[in-house]
DNA sequence: CCCTGTGTCGTCATT
DNA sequence: CGACACAGGG
């Protein structure tokens, strides 16, 4: 955990001696296209990268150059990414390629990076030091509220779209009185209303939203100049990544960091901007050479990635848009394999296809697990999945979804430590303040809210002297004093003992240990592990610098992703299209191909919408290195009802020559093109020929897959590290769940059955099997067994 | 005050 | 289907 975090000393170091021999090899590994962009150190850069054509790394190369040129120190640089990963990554590689000479570089994302000049500069705009971050859930809490508080109706008005309203007017950096302005219509009135009141509740709990981290600095520059321009000064080298992300606010900070020195080097793709929906302004890329007409635009169009088969079909989604820069792609990977469209029957019936597909790929090719990632349009749809991959035990782990730092028991005990740090933060506070439950009801809240609000005091100053609120009886108030003790005890604890102690100390005597321990359930003990966890990362964090305190360690934390993890299993990685951006794998699927889902039905009215949807497509499968897999079903379940589905229209427009199908066929016939009846394709992936795919798969992909370590962490490695276990027993905590007393199972040897009984559990588990034939009953140990339900 | 059962609702992607 | 809000009994 310590590692994700990196803090390095703001001193500035020395002037460095170049380095001629480190120059070489930083250039050595590069073509043409990307030298010129690592060698043009001076002036605004901007690199226009293809998938696959290495941009992170020509970025990384390039700081490293400057290193090496002895034109910057460390201290003089800034890169900015969009994930801890990509940062970590980015540090590595520049590690490598320098050596130690990268102490006081701040690689970071762009929130985790103003959160810490923030950290530095708070006093300027009248927060403490010890802000607490606010994630979307918070916000939302907040947010309804003030809603409650201004008696809006939440029925009409949702909380939910509230908070984006005003989250992405923060974006836009229009200010509660600009919007009050011109809003117009029911939810621009409502957020009209709560904004400013949202506005002052964060500030009142000294907390800061995720946009204010970037949109803080910002006001801060502009009040304060000379601020700026320290900043400006320190930081001669500005590199973004991802730049077709950015949206207006980074747009603006990215400007005024770069005034001074005026070498601004982004790197982006306009055809993979993926996410105008929190705020991406794709004209940030595509207005770039406007913004800075002395800029140095680089094309990098050699893709390194794929095969021609993969590229040709990339190329053929991405043509149909009608914005875009001019790029062509190309790699000297010729031909490869037929990218293979698959149609399905149902969800289930599609994951078992993927899945059938995966095994038969790892045990007759010898690809590693490792090397398959599925992916799909929204997080629901990894059920189907997931459970055939389970049933086969087929090791996988689901980057997304609720991540470590969400889960509930996680967030208790960061909520607990907030309010410890800060005593402000009302959302913690009330977060806790009645867990473990302890008599501290709804009413019993309201009443030392409303005291507070009345004697305009905090909520924990209300607290703090119950014994005044008159409204209250004399059980609550000896309620509220019992936790007041506990918190109280602690805040003054906090400097004198250590802090995993302290944390350790506090969950017990807050008593979420005894809750956690009141019942003796799986989930309770898979929590109380991630509870021991996230206590063993605190310490690791705390002793790994001077400057990392609990209070860093909580606003850290909270900007941290699935994608951050650090463990690199060999597992089958299920994520959405959007989390895959930037990754890539020799096998990828793309599944859930249908009109409604992708694109979705939402994005099917405006041609930009669509426009984006299609870009997903294109970042999906350019994630391939050797093989694509296309896969829809007929129908699937949504909101608990069975939808019949016809195929996503992006079928009928990709290039044709380089698909096939599950079936032998073409995907069109030429005469009727649009006709979506394809034939006899409901057979699986195995219908293939399964040498075809031994025979040209390349052999070279095993090492380049060296340069992105993937790292992100399994779905049960969380639970399973602490007590042990090895790395390859992953994602099994359900337990053997679909083998019950009346199912029909395939055993390898027996064949087919039907399951008698079934006794004891987890690895003891066995069941009586009745198998036709003069088979009869079998015992079976479920551990071994191996038995696939097929009904 | 707390727990449980029932009904209601909706769901895209995320730092 | 599943998360969540609300009502009613313990």
């Amino acid at each position: 955990m310590a590692r994700r975090i990196q803090l390095s000393s703001p001193s500035p170091s020395s002037s460095v001696d170049p380095d001629s021999e480190a120059q070489e090899r930083i250039l050595s590994g590069l073509n043409e296209d990307q030298r010129a962009a690592v060698t043009a150190t001076d002036g605004p850069v901007m690199i226009i990268a293809g998938p696959g054509s290495g941009k992170t790394r020509t970025l990384t190369h390039r700081i490293a150059y400057l290193l090496a040129t002895g034109k910057a120190n460390p201290y003089q640089i800034i890169a900015l990414t969009f994930t801890n990963k990509a940062a970590r990554e980015m540090r590595e590689r520049v590690q490598r390629l320098v050596g130690d000479r990268t102490r006081g570089m701040w690689v970071g994302t762009f929130h985790s990076s103003f959160a810490r000049l923030l950290r530095r500069e708070i006093d300027a705009i009248g927060y403490s030091q010890d802000f607490s971050i606010y994630d979307t859930d918070d916000s939302k809490k907040i947010v309804k509220q003030q809603m409650n508080r201004l008696q809006l109706n939440t029925d009409e008005v949702k909380p939910r779209s509230v908070q984006r309203t005003i989250s992405s007017a923060k974006n836009q950096m229009v200010g509660p009185q600009e919007y009050t302005s011109m809003a117009h219509g029911r939810l621009q009135e409502a957020t009209a209303k709560v904004y400013p009141a949202y506005e002052a509740a964060l500030k009142r709990a000294n907390a800061l939203d995720f946009d204010d981290l970037l949109l803080k600095p910002v006001q801060l520059f502009n009040q304060e100049p000379k601020i700026l321009e320290k900043y400006q000064q320190r930081w001669q080298y500005v590199h973004i990544d991802e730049y077709q992300d950015t949206n207006h606010v980074q747009y603006v900070l990215a400007k005024q960091l770069a005034a001074g020195h005026k070498n601004l080097c982004v790197v982006g793709d306009d055809a993979q901007s993926i996410y105008a929906f929190r705020g991406a302004d794709i004209s940030n890329i595509l207005s770039f050479e406007r913004d800075y007409p002395d800029a140095t635009t680089v094309r990098l169009e050699r893709n390194y990635r794929s095969t021609e088969n993969i590229l040709t079909l990339a190329d053929s989604i991405i043509d149909q848009n009608e914005d875009q820069l001019d790029k062509t792609l190309w790699t000297d990977k010729d031909g490869g394999e037929k990218v293979l469209l698959t149609e399905a029957l149902s969800e289930k019936d599609e994951a078992k296809k993927v899945e059938q597909k995966i095994r038969d790929l790892q045990l007759r090719e010898g690809l590693e697990y490792s090397d398959f990632a599925v992916l799909y349009r929204t997080n629901a749809q990894s059920r189907a999945l997931e459970e055939a991959l389970r049933r086969e035990n087929v090791p996988y782990r689901i980057i997304g979804g609720t991540s470590f730092y969400q889960r509930k028991e996680i967030k208790d005990v960061l909520a607990y430590l907030k309010l410890l740090v800060n005593p402000n933060d009302r959302a913690s506070l009330e977060r806790v303040i009645n867990y473990p439950t302890r008599g501290i009801g709804a009413k019993t809240q309201e009443r030392v809210r409303n005291y507070a609000s009345q004697n305009d005091m905090s909520m924990w100053q209300a607290v703090e002297q119950v014994e005044q609120i008159d409204t209250l009886s004399t059980r609550a108030k000896n309620a509220v004093g019992r936790f007041r003790a506990i918190i109280a005890k602690y805040m003054s604890k906090m400097d004198s003992a250590p802090v995993d102690d302290l944390t350790r100390d506090l969950i017990q005597e807050a008593g979420m240990l005894s809750e956690l321990r009141k019942e003796h359930t799986r989930e309770n003990l898979r929590r109380w592990e991630n509870v021991q966890e996230l206590v063993n990362g605190i310490a690791e964090y705390t002793a790994s610098a001077d400057n990392a305190t609990l209070s860093t360690f909580l606003q850290e934390v909270t900007l941290l992703t699935d994608l951050d993890g650090d463990d690199d299993p060999n597992t089958v990685t299920l994520m959405t299209l959007h989390a895959s951006k930037g990754l890539e794998y020799p096998v990828v699927f793309i599944t859930g191909l249908e009109e409604g889902l992708f694109p979705l039905a939402k994005a099917t009215q405006e041609r930009t919408e669509l426009e984006e949807e299609r870009r997903l497509f294109y970042v999906g499968a350019t994630r391939a290195e050797e093989r694509l897999f296309l896969s829809w079903a007929r129908n699937r379940y949504r909101y608990g009802k069975q939808e019949h589905n016809t195929r996503s229209r992006f079928l009928d427009e990709i290039d044709d020559s380089v698909v096939q199908t599950a079936g032998g066929g073409r995907l069109r016939q030429k005469k009727n093109r649009f006709s979506s009846s394809s034939k006899g394709s409901t057979e699986s992936y195995d219908d293939m020929d399964p040498h075809y795919y031994r025979k040209n798969l390349r052999k070279g992909s095993g090492s380049s897959k060296k340069g992105t370590r993937r790292t992100t962490r399994t779905v049960s490695s969380k639970s399973s590290s602490s007590n042990g276990s090895s790395g390859r027993r992953v994602v099994y905590d359900e337990g053997e769940g679909q083998i019950v007393p009346g199912v029909r199972v395939q055993h390898s040897k027996f064949g087919e059955g039907k399951v008698q009984s079934v006794e004891g559990e987890g690895d003891r588990a066995t069941a009586v099997v009745f198998f036709g034939g003069d088979i009869g009953n079998k015992k079976l140990k479920l551990k071994y067994a191996r038995l696939r339900v097929i009904g």
